[in-house]
DNA sequence: GTATTATGTATAAGTTTCTTATGTATATTT
DNA sequence: AAATATACATAAGAAACTTATACATAATAC
């Protein structure tokens, strides 16, 4: 009955990122459904981040109601999914956020290297 | 009797760095205060990051509470100073924190810019 | 000279984000 | 036949933070 899921915590360092990340893959992607996004974030992070869905569709049913998502469902294989994709105001949107998400970056490496700054 | 700091919002991107901002500056400084803290990430990162009181007390707190900071109060201007350094086991646990946040850096790039995956 | 800003620490209420635990259901692999 | 993978969903609680407030002294501005 167990889940088996030997899922390992998050670092608390990708807090608040979640948001920023489903909207830069969504605008690199075009349209994904939430189970392809937590196996594509795990497969770029080699398996570091594992998005918990439990984080994940709370995520996307908020961006959808921000209206920066729009859902089409579909069924495959008999089974549903539901495809994502960036409204307008949601890839403007994105558009600050990946600026945001660089200059956090950005401060985050200043603050681990300062011999670095110039 | 307003404090008029016009403060704007942080980015929900900097949720849970907190701590790791806090080990690393301590590890390179040898000891801080607060205030001193939240001076010198405002200046490392241009003004784009600023620590709230209510979230940097509480996190000092805590992190003295856990055994990873020792603090030290001195008396200077007639105005109370709490330096925090980091304990021995502090020590260690920042270079775990340190590397954490490396690798957090490294695959929030990789999900930023998949073209340079290499 | 007094009002504001800067320095310095502290806590408490409320919000947001995430973890953990469930729940449902079908397809595939062992 | 059982376990794992695929696919969605929600609810309770934890953790980190925002916002607001409080107290106090030193320095600057008007």
């Amino acid at each position: 009955m167990p889940r088996n899921d030997n899922k390992m915590k998050n670092s608390q360092l990708y807090k608040g990122s979640l948001n920023t990340i489903i909207m830069k893959l969504l605008e690199e992607n075009g349209k994904m459904y939430g189970y392809e996004i937590t196996q594509k974030v795990k497969a770029i992070t080699l398996g570091e981040l594992q998005i918990t869905e439990g984080a994940l569709y709370p995520a996307l049913h908020k961006l959808e109601a921000e209206g920066l998502l729009d859902v089409e469902v579909v069924k495959v294989d008999n089974r549903l999914r539901k495809y994502y994709k960036l409204t307008e105001s949601g890839t403007k949107e994105a558009v600050n956020r990946l600026a945001e998400l660089e200059g956090f970056i950005r401060n985050m490496q200043s603050l681990v290297n300062p011999k670095l700054e110039f």
